[in-house]
DNA sequence: CGGGTTTGACCCGCGC
DNA sequence: GCGCGGGTCAAACCCG
């Protein structure tokens, strides 16, 4: 099931892309079919998970967008349409708050600013998604960081939108501690330029040789992660960008079987975050969730559909 | 050649 | 104030 929530409650045409990557692009997306959604509130969370969907519509009751929103997940998540008709009132902007360079500004180094360094309260828009469908993002992302997460045997990838030099967007990707299966896709800030018709060529092209021996791994992959399942395909850094990238993937894939292991031992973490089971919810002050169903990711993972969610 | 990925180092926010 | 850990940078490398 996909589960996305938002962390701020913006809701302008950069959300809306966000949540547009979030839900299969296309006809052909990802089987979205699931969704199940579960959305709640920071301070629902923890409460009964049943609480999902009415708690989210709750949420959204009398803010501006939310129209737009439904629209967007409408595919996903018809209940929300129907029952949905109100609006939120759209606040800041991811764009806005990431726009906001704070005292990274001026930073002397050659550095540029890191406006980004973890605010506490910095929006953000959680999803999760299943391995599979971690394919489907309209935005080109580029990838400029891995690190390994303590208390997590995945990797987190680090991505920032390749469309634009300008654009503020970022994702982060990583896969469940809890659910190997599922994958958190953090997006943060948001784009600053409309969607890309195209993602670029280039884009993902890099690293189509899954088993690639050189690059990190060393072990054939496992599942040949862009054509198989997906399940195995992504990891926390899957490329989000277009097609393929199969190396990181690749990586992660082939550790996460092993590394299933510690499972167990995580699970609480990754619901220590919040997550209501598939929720989570960041951000502190206004956060909103929405359940998105997405089938985005199968694009960050896999090569499938990516041409074809390019475009929308 | 342009653009993406990989990877180690660096920086800084946050908790103790 | 210190140390940990997360987020970002940038050089090196790879690929079409």
């Amino acid at each position: 099931m996909w589960l996305l929530s938002l962390g701020m409650a913006d809701d302008d045409w950069d959300l809306g892309a966000v949540v547009r990557s979030c839900r299969p692009s296309g006809t052909k997306a990802a089987p979205m079919v699931p969704l199940e959604v579960e959305l709640q509130e920071a301070a629902a969370v923890g409460a009964d998970k049943g609480a999902s969907f009415v708690g989210f519509q709750r949420l959204f009751l009398g803010r501006d967008g939310l129209k737009e929103l439904e629209e967007l997940y409408e595919p996903c998540f018809p209940q929300v349409q129907q029952q949905q008709q109100s609006r939120w009132s759209p606040s800041p902007s991811l764009a806005d708050a990431a726009a906001r360079p704070s005292k990274d500004a001026h930073r002397p180094l050659s550095q540029t600013p890191r406006s980004k360094r973890r605010k506490k309260q910095q929006r953000k828009v959680v999803c999760h998604v299943p391995s599979d469908g971690l394919s489907s993002d309209v935005w080109a992302w580029r990838k400029y960081g891995q690190k390994p997460i303590k208390g997590s045997p995945y990797p987190r990838g680090y991505y920032r939108c390749s469309s634009s030099k300008a654009c503020l967007a970022r994702k982060q990707v990583e896969r469940s501690r809890a659910d190997p299966a599922m994958f958190i896709i953090t997006y943060t800030a948001e784009h600053n330029h409309p969607v890309p018709t195209h993602r670029n060529a280039l884009a993902g092209s890099t690293r189509h040789k899954f088993p690639s021996p050189s690059r990190g791994v060393g072990h054939p992959d496992p599942g040949n992660p862009s054509s198989s399942p997906p399940s195995s395909s992504a990891a926390a850094g899957l490329s989000p960008t277009t097609p393929l990238t199969a190396s990181m993937e690749d990586e992660l894939l082939q550790k996460w079987p092993h590394e299933k292991e510690d499972e167990d031992e995580e699970e609480d973490e990754d619901e220590g975050i919040l997550l209501v089971k598939d929720m989570e919810i960041m951000g502190e002050d206004d956060l909103l969730f929405m359940g998105a169903a997405a089938p985005t990711a199968a694009a960050e993972v896999g090569e499938f559909d990516c041409g074809d969610l390019g475009d929308q």
